[in-house]
DNA sequence: CCCCTAGACTACAACGTTGTACTGCACCGC
DNA sequence: GCGGTGCAGTACAACGTTGTAGTCTAGGGG
């Protein structure tokens, strides 16, 4: 049986809300109780009941992680960032996945599987824009990514469309003209698929290269697999490119391979450039040109901004938009120079 | 403010521990006594304190997760799977990481910040046999991994020797006899790179392979870094080998890497075979041949079982030991046959 | 010498649940 | 008509903590 306030209250001679206010380091304790309670406290080795202080106190000190799936990489690095900086704060994390399915996302922020967070870190993939009144929970969240803007919570993301325009602009550089692009999501407005679209748009018209829908793949999922099976279908298509400009770098690896498997050289033949800067990117043959997002500044923003919210939430402030600096990182798949 | 049962008890005109019985599925409740209760819960948006009824039942429905890294793709892949068994049995994971540092490890198990959940599913990569009396501990548990055996608590492991023992048997089958190994963990009696590493040799041994230590290249960290580095030191050290096995994937991906930057064609002037049968390996030029260690079931059972032990924890039975199938999974970078 | 303040500590009542023990009441069999 | 049984519901006391209000003592100022 754990020992509670009371058993080392009586060992210690004095009353259960002495041996509280020495764990709560309450100032006003005579040195010689304290170490008389810390000496009890050690000998029963006594640990709070944490459900009993969070009933009491309202505060649990975990906060929940929404995230579609740990076996896509981006979220792994993000999750693995989340939990370290929320140790920094003296907080633990508990995570659950959505599966990138709208209605699950929508169910977890009602759902009382949640109830025992103190907030959420919340990362949606299949909600859209129009979801945006969901976002008004009666607990502090912090949203992440890019599929819901100007929502009523604080909100962490990069800037896509210039991130994606830099990306562009890069292969551009490099003397490419024929930039396919996988991963496009049909008549999406908002959200990583369609602000990366922009960009590459964007860029495109800069430079003055006409943009052709033919060059542009579409899938669903943003899986390796997808990755592979559109690069399949551009090739077996008969489209020609000298560039794949894949919108994550799971799809971009996956169509990496298949460009391989179809004798085609990198970069000589066809330039590859992703996006998120995954570990596994600096290893692949060749490895991976690609944005890297700035994952660890965003972790450590999301936890903090939604540690503070905590901490203040008697007196909230307007919601805060915080953009992650991005940068372009050159590696084989796609040089600087042709 | 969010409701409680009182609130809804006043609402409904019954008593709260009425309304305790409806949310509960008490069975002696009259139809229209339920149908009002439920009414209530529905009009104040009732949702359960889970705090306060971890508090009086002793049960948080949170289990941990305890890992070295999520950055590592099977340990991402393994937490995904964990999360998804947990919410089939209705349970919700905390993650906490430990860096593989053995300290670490240790300090999770007397930590207070796990204090809230039922019970843990251990997978520590630091510790070692001589710890195995610090799993002697007053909650639930479930130890994954092959550090220590034996011990005072439910074990899901896999085969380890027999599944390194195979992996090596390919590649002699396949006709190669200088068969580097990466990853090797020196002096180690037990623990993943032990038990494998004795694999490797005991399928030497039954193909009358001498054993040559020129070949065993040493590391602690299994990251693609590390590989890679062991690969560098390997080839710059003039070894001379005609088949890899890396003892998990991360390393040899990284090592495969570095043979390909050094001209080495794969499979044909080296086979490479893996271990763990990450989602990466598939995509990889070439993809990698691996050990799959069966890591759906694996989380599958540690999940189940850690459950049944929170539900039956009044009267404890002996600690299972359970040993998951494994397979080979031949690829290009080693195929079946030279 | 008395009042006031501050320090060190304590008693008590919550927080929102659920387990236990209890009260009625209707129905059954003899 | 009486005791037993099973159902429907309730009252009360916990679970272990912390916030609030309080007591008591010592010390300082007037």
């Amino acid at each position: 049986m754990a020992a509670t306030l009371h058993d080392v209250a009586n060992l210690a001679g004095v009353s259960i809300k002495t041996v509280s206010n020495v764990v709560n380091d309450y100032p006003h304790i005579r040195p010689e109780t304290r170490q008389k309670v810390q000496a009890a406290i050690d000998e029963l080795g006594y640990q709070p009941n944490l459900s009993a202080r969070s009933l009491r106190s309202g505060r649990s000190g975990v906060i929940g992680l929404v995230l579609p799936e740990l076996s896509l990489s981006y979220f792994a690095e993000l999750a693995d960032a989340v939990i370290a900086n929320a140790e920094k704060q003296g907080v633990v994390v508990l995570i659950e996945q959505t599966g990138a399915d709208r209605d699950r996302e929508i169910a977890v922020l009602s759902s009382p599987r949640m109830r025992l967070t103190d907030g959420l870190i919340f990362s949606p993939l299949g909600m859209s824009q129009d979801d945006v009144g969901l976002l008004e929970v009666d607990f502090p969240m912090v949203l992440l990514g890019e599929r819901i803007f100007g929502g009523p919570v604080d909100h962490v993301t990069m800037r896509n469309v210039e991130a994606a325009q830099a990306a562009t602009r890069f292969l551009i550089d490099s003397g490419r003209r024929r930039i396919a692009v996988i991963g496009a999501h049909e008549g999406e407005v908002v959200g990583s698929a369609a602000l990366r679209l922009r960009g590459y748009r964007d860029a495109l018209q800069a430079a003055g290269i006409p943009y052709d829908p033919a060059l542009v793949s579409h899938t669903t999922l943003w899986h390796r697999a997808n990755g592979a099976a559109s690069m399949r279908e551009l090739i077996d298509g008969g489209v020609q490119f000298d560039a794949v400009f894949g919108l994550n770098d799971a799809l971009t690896l996956g169509a990496l391979r298949v460009l391989q498997e179809k004798g085609m050289r990198v970069p000589d033949d066809v330039a590859v450039m992703g996006f998120d800067n995954i570990d596994e990117a600096q290893y692949t043959v060749p490895s991976l040109s690609t944005i890297d997002p700035g994952r660890e500044q965003i972790a450590e923003r999301a936890v903090s901004l939604l540690v503070q919210r905590i901490r203040e939430q008697a007196r909230p402030s307007a919601p805060q938009e915080v953009l992650i600096d991005f940068s372009v990182v050159p590696r084989e798949s796609a040089p600087a120079r042709a």
